[in-house]
DNA sequence: CGCTTTTGACCCGCGC
DNA sequence: GCGCGGGTCAAAAGCG
């Protein structure tokens, strides 16, 4: 069970209040878009319900990026798109371990991504040479 | 050859 | 009880 201190406890209704709140807030200019986008995370939302009577955990990111896939050093398999919604399903590819990955732009702000994590992961991190491999999928400055 | 991505239809739950 | 919407699996193709 990961608790992390750092992490603003926020619910699910105000996280997309607050993600409004934030699309109005003046963003300053992309310029860290080169490291991947993860560098723009936003803020950190967790919602886990009032009482902890479900072990399924839920977070959401908002990161101000044209990159939806944010490589957070997982294995994520896409298994589903929306296509009346601009929402995408990830799962974490790993056995044995079921964590789901929700990726879905903004409404107002196509330039916000939010990603919502779902569960945890019971197994480590992959290794950084593991992660090298899906990062042939992020996008090159040079084709 | 295997992994992954791509795309459509189906099932269950909620609202009326 | 039915209809719609959200979430998920399943089949096929491309690359290393």
């Amino acid at each position: 069970m990961n608790q992390p201190d750092d992490m603003m406890l926020f619910e699910v209704d105000d996280f997309l209040a607050f993600a409004d709140q934030v699309a109005e807030e003046p963003e300053p200019p992309a310029q860290e878009l080169d490291c991947g986008g993860i560098e723009n995370k936003k803020q950190v939302f967790r919602s886990s319900s009032s009482s902890m009577k479900n072990t399924l955990a839920k977070v959401g990111f908002i990161t101000k990026s044209e990159i939806e896939l944010l490589d957070d050093g997982y294995r994520w398999r896409k298994y589903g798109k929306k296509k009346v919604k601009n929402r995408n399903y990830y799962r974490c590819s790993s056995i044995g371990c079921n964590v789901k990955k929700r990726v879905e732009r903004h409404q107002d702000d196509s330039s916000f991504v939010i990603t919502t994590y779902e569960g945890v992961h019971n197994h480590h991190a992959p290794q950084p040479a593991a992660v090298q491999h899906q990062a042939r999928h992020l996008p090159n400055s040079d084709g």
